[in-house]
DNA sequence: AAAATACGTTCAGAAAAACTAAGCCTAAAT
DNA sequence: ATTTAGGCTTAGTTTTTCTGAACGTATTTT
């Protein structure tokens, strides 16, 4: 037929994205997080490039999702493109203010490794000015605008990455409490504090030392270690610690390691960074403060 | 610093997009054309844009505007983004319905030359569904949701284009009028007819003639081709008219040509196609029909 | 010199898009 | 049998985007 209507428009820019995380993520829920959007929100975009191409893109199963062979074999070109834009965002970026750094890192770390560490950043790079954003989920780098992720990954840095140091746990306590603990069978006696992002770390720990019994669950699981290690500090049980977040209070002696034993998990705290921040003037003093693990 | 603002998000990707088409076509006033929008939504994307990366892009003169060294640097980065997107999203369309096939085409030559040949089109492509949108700038179509676009162009046709046909222009007034035509000069007496987008092809053919005189800008112009034309039919005057479009009536008769020289201009009516568009199953069938000037 | 023209800008209001919140549904895991 | 994870829907709200009209300023034209 030859009837001619406005202008047609394209799809909307946002509803492409939304397709393409939920696509490369297979799943809804994950790609509302890298939107940090609501689920309900990729939903409807992803209905209404559906509705745009007159095509479905996923099969909705109750449990998740499943591509269609259509998004399937798109998808890489999608990705491609995405790619390409927060390549060419981060130019913009960097190249903008090369002096603005702006790392994500696990609230953890962020708390406890990375604030002691900001006064030399600054100092080393004068001008620079440091922002630190605490994130529960890595973000990704290509996508969102960070220079700098610091989290823990069980995969080896790729080029644009660098392993700062392994993650080693063992349980501390106040020394008080540590005077009560002889062997490990005593813990049962007392309460084990967990962090809600490495729930079964004491599980770990306690099969590595041969213990017979299981963790027990019952102990008080804190959303953030900080608060847990604060417990600690004060008493309150023994938390599952990772080394490189409680050096510092070891030194000083308000937490003190009752038991010998530790465990090397095979995770490592893994810093990424883009590729644009690595051509960034700044970028081999900061690579040089992360690396420098201590 | 280490303030912990809430997750930050990325320029906005509609932004994005009007700083592209605003640095490559150097002007904001073409980019609103290519986004169909009007200016002042450019303006605002832009300066959206420009406070997120916290940076100009352009600098504003009265009369246009001048890329930033920076913008001109970033500026291939985002052309090839934004033309990933285009050609995913192309593929899209064109997977998703490959029997849809849009057209773009000057109003002229949609109304002249398209709509006789539409039938032929859906004849051999059975299942087609061919819809044609009358543009008066030819779109971008790597951007724009169009397979095809029929307009006149002076470059050379290129891998994913065809030459339809030369530009041939010529005077053509209704037997009437005609008869009262003897010499070149006697045009002075008479009306003569402009399209609003050919302006100066009256000015061109008489030059070519060896006139003396220039056209006198006096005589009616119509925005559309083919109010002109009608005009022409019912003796309104003389217009200068293009073979392609005129054909049929010269054929019929209702149509003359008092004078025999005609114009070949360097432009030429030029069929583009987008790559998705060129590995659609329906595409070799529609290119000959295309091809098949006459 | 004056007028017309091209371009970008601004502003307020209006329209459209995007988002959230809350409740619902289903299948798998406990 | 419950709980949990993942997605859907709807209504209502917030944010973004767009337009229309008037403005400013340099070029061209007249």
């Amino acid at each position: 037929m030859s009837l001619s209507p406005r202008r047609p428009k394209g799809p909307h820019l946002n509803s492409l994205r939304a397709f393409e995380a939920a696509a490369r993520l297979q799943s809804f829920a994950a790609a509302a997080d890298e939107l940090s959007v609501t689920p309900g929100a990729v939903t409807q975009h992803v209905k209404t490039l559906e509705a745009w191409a007159g095509t479905a893109l996923f099969t909705r199963n109750a449990r998740g999702i499943t591509l269609t062979p259509l998004a399937e074999e798109l998808l890489p070109q999608f990705t491609d493109a995405f790619d390409k834009l927060g390549s060419a965002v981060h130019s913009l970026r960097s190249k903008a203010h090369p002096e603005r750094i702006r790392i994500a890192a696990l609230p953890s770390i962020a708390q406890l490794w990375l604030a002691p560490r900001l006064g030399k950043l600054r100092r080393i790079a004068t001008e620079a000015s440091v922002s630190v954003v605490a994130l529960e989920t890595p973000p990704n780098l290509a996508r969102e605008p960070f220079d700098i992720s610091l989290f823990y990954s069980e995969t080896p840095p790729g080029e644009f990455g660098l392993t700062v140091s392994d993650d080693v746990i063992f349980p501390v306590c106040s020394p008080s409490v540590a005077s009560r603990l002889n062997t490990i069978d005593d813990l049962q006696n007392e309460t084990l504090l967990h962090d809600g992002s490495w729930r079964d770390d004491w599980e770990k720990w306690l099969k590595s030392q041969g213990a017979a019994h299981a963790a027990p669950k019952s102990g008080t699981v804190h959303s953030l270690f900080s608060v847990a290690l604060e417990e600690a500090r004060h008493g309150g049980g023994v938390l599952m610690a990772h080394e490189l977040l409680v050096q510092d209070f070891l030194k000083e002696g308000v937490l003190v390691q009752p038991f010998e034993a530790t465990l090397t998990l095979p995770r490592k705290l893994t810093a990424k960074f883009t590729p644009a921040f690595s051509r960034s003037p700044v970028f081999s003093k900061v690579k040089q403060i992360l690396a420098d693990g201590e």
